[in-house]
DNA sequence: TACACCTGTAATTATTTTATTACAGGTGTA
DNA sequence: TACACCTGTAATAAAATAATTACAGGTGTA
């Protein structure tokens, strides 16, 4: 879900409809750098919605591509519903002050 | 898309399906401090996916109620495709630095 | 009046996310 | 060897988000 809270991250996904690039490519044609392409795409591997896999070129070189993993995930009040369930905040504990304790609130 | 990438958020969404809270209410459910809960309420009101309407209750006291706005999204490569055209990543221009004038990079 | 509720918000701190800079190392060609 | 590509990552800075604390003010009831 956070995985896709970037305009980036979007972008990658989009251009990556339909074809497999390589990092630098990627990088090109997305006009960022190197490193900030990296990031973005280790957030979308972690949630699983590409992959990749080294290949040597006809020269030498070996050459990252990166491609989609199909995915069509339905957002309504109903389908949060039953994910809710799942989810936890991570972090410590921690009561949630301010909310049972209060004498009046001041 | 941003205002759903928080489990706090999603879980107002789960809680309010079917029903309306107002916002005391809602805190205590989900065990956090008003002033948090306002600022994701604020953030789901932004993203159009819950209203909030004032109403007193038998006594005299006002209550802030929240619904959910009906919503339906469907997430694949394809619509994020469409949907990432509209996009900007804000921010001023700004070059992207490593990744054309290098002259092999170091 | 004190208390138990309700409404909010401004200011601050903590934490996470994003982005940049600076590296290190590989292959192939002129 | 220099250059143009490719791979990556560690450290840091900057910006956005999340969370807390401290207020301020309202109604109704004991």
């Amino acid at each position: 879900m956070e995985a896709l809270a970037n305009p980036y991250r979007l972008k990658i996904i989009a251009l990556l409809a339909g074809r497999r690039i390589h990092v630098s490519q990627l990088a090109r044609e997305m006009v960022i750098s190197r490193p900030l392409l990296y990031m973005h795409l280790k957030r979308l591997e972690n949630a699983r919605l590409v992959t990749s896999k080294i290949e040597l070129s006809e020269d030498g070189k070996a050459m990252n591509f990166y491609e989609l993993i199909p995915f069509a995930i339905v957002l309504s009040p109903e389908t949060i519903g039953e994910a809710s369930k799942t989810l936890t905040v991570q972090k410590s504990a921690g009561t949630a002050p301010g909310t049972k304790g209060e004498k009046g609130d001041k």
